[in-house]
DNA sequence: CTGAAAGCGCTTACAG
DNA sequence: CTGAAAGCGCTTACAG
């Protein structure tokens, strides 16, 4: 392949490289007989079409960019996964990406997948310096958030309901007796870290719950900072009778700190995680958790992305999360905590 | 950005194409006036280079692919990881593709990466229809293999030691007493799936435990066929007191259906996984596995890539795998199963 | 249905 | 240090 170009092929099709490019792109305009040669010279010569080529000239890569923010979460590997599925049957190809939930990546990346011509790109934007995102949602080219958003930034997207879920938690516990609930929350910098501690404090008001800033601790969405935060919740002089962790990440690191401390999850201390992992329904006991579709997530998003490249303007689509209710939440232990 | 080029950059920095050229690669022949000015119109325009463009005329891109077999499965998923940053640290931009346990999906991001024009190719080759990856071999591209590997075709490769660990499992469980172990096997169309399996048959031969055909089921790397193949051997009228799962997917497979059945693992059966994903290591009883690191894996499939594309020529790498004893395993059931 | 020609946006010897 | 020119491998109006 390295060297063979469309010259040659239609030289050895004795046709002009105009035919032979229109035989190869699926032109109607060619007779049998072209077809004919340049499909066998092209099989004899391995002849493989330059991408950058094609696309300079054409500006359409069938191609589309997915930046996630960590291919270790399975949130996101399961989201990743969907998409690509649907991107396929749209004849779409996915370029994946993963920004490791870092900015810097991020824009990097960013840069990879412009300069790449991709014909659109889905986003899980980062916090933090948004210059490069700006530049992105201005310069034109196809894009849609996918389970974050950033504010001012007017793409569309699609998201879950970051406060339904986590307001079923809340209650739950509510009515389980727990009365100081600990909570280890994403960064303020991501949208879905926001909505879903206003959530937990909106309804921590509403059950009449205990609002000691102490409860909460905020991590990144990694493991390393659940167990870090769910260490420090639980050295509290007067620890919370039940933890909820606002990701799939952070949610492991919990557990893995209560296991080192020899707490017993659901018996001296309910835990709620997030995100409907296969890890989570293994465990025993099985955790109760906030679940969102993260399948339908990727899908939908590739089915937005797939509106705007075609010049429409397509609605949020904001999906629902809902409380699984499984073994790792029981009643309040009342009188001394453990 | 659309539509900005750098005759554009050029025309507003007073200077020609090739100057701005040489300003934005970094060219040493260039003005320090010269540079002030077209840094400064790359700024006001938002200037960002067509990759296709450049690699066209270079040939280089700066790129290199990364074709996975699952996203999902953690074992990649933290694989992917790692090179990625290994990567990044080279200077290289990694373009991640999933080909989902699938050769016909395999060819076609091939195909894509290819066209993209990739400055190399990091490939867990699927079974099956190898004429991609042999088209891909003889192309002259740079590319290696990593945790799998196609016999006839030569290319560098890291690959784990699919039979240390494998042997060290076996052992462990003859040691506890079991005569009769389950295997569930991955697909004989990948080598690590055909290596694992000829460990196992290797070592319970050494050991002097049954051989039964019956044992052994083959599943596709997946959560389901491991559940598939848990089931059928724990259906068997003479079952078998230890099961071995051949990746972290199928064990996880296995892992639920032991739970539905209400077989406690650890105690009725003994369970060996396959990778030392996070999950196994929350789970009550904690697995006892067969790791290998996934982590050094992408790293060094990076590092080989790298040196492929400056023109060396690596031998293959072999990592070790080590069997880690936790609580899934203990001594056989004497007398009835179960 | 076909070909000659121009051009997509860059880079790179070649002169100077 | 700089510019004019050619060219990377395709595609696409434009004529015919």
């Amino acid at each position: 392949m390295p060297g063979v170009t469309i010259r040659d092929v239609a030289a050895r099709a004795g046709v002009s490289p105009a035919t032979a490019s229109r035989v190869l792109s699926g032109h109607p305009a060619t007779s049998v007989l072209s077809r004919e040669r340049v499909e066998q010279a092209v099989a004899e010569l391995g002849f493989r079409p330059n991408a950058q080529a094609r696309s300079l000239r054409s500006t359409r890569t069938s191609t589309i960019g997915l930046l996630i923010s960590d291919v270790r979460n399975p949130f996101f590997a399961d989201l990743a996964h969907a998409a690509e599925q649907q991107a396929l049957e749209l004849g779409l190809i996915t370029l994946l990406a993963n920004a490791n939930e870092s900015v810097e990546q991020q824009n990097r990346y960013l840069d990879v997948l412009l300069a790449q011509r991709v014909d659109g790109l889905i986003l899980v934007p980062q916090g933090g310096d948004n210059a490069n995102v700006e530049m992105l949602a201005s310069s034109g080219l196809p894009a849609v958030f996918v389970d974050r958003v950033i504010d001012d930034i007017d793409l569309p997207s699609v998201t879950a309901d970051n406060s339904s879920g986590m307001g079923e938690a809340v209650q739950h516990l509510a009515e389980l007796g727990h009365r100081r609930i600990g909570y280890i929350s994403g960064p303020r910098s991501a949208s879905t870290g926001r909505e879903r501690f206003a959530a937990f404090q909106a309804a921590t008001l509403a059950c009449g719950l205990e609002q000691d800033p102490e409860l909460v601790v905020f991590g990144d969405f990694k493991a390393g900072s659940g167990a870090a935060g769910a260490r420090q919740l639980l050295d509290l002089a007067n620890a919370p009778t039940a933890l909820i962790a606002a990701d799939g990440l952070m949610t492991m690191g919990a557990v893995r700190v209560c296991q080192e401390l020899g707490i017993r999850i659901g018996e001296d201390l309910s835990l709620v995680g997030y995100d409907d992992i296969d890890a989570f329904a293994i465990m025993r006991p099985a955790l109760t958790l906030i679940a969102q579709d993260a399948d339908e997530m990727g899908r939908t998003a590739v089915r937005l992305l797939h509106q705007v490249i075609a010049g429409e303007k397509p609605e949020p689509v904001v999906l629902p999360t809902r409380l699984m209710v499984r073994k790792s939440t029981g009643p309040a232990k009342t009188g001394e905590n453990r």
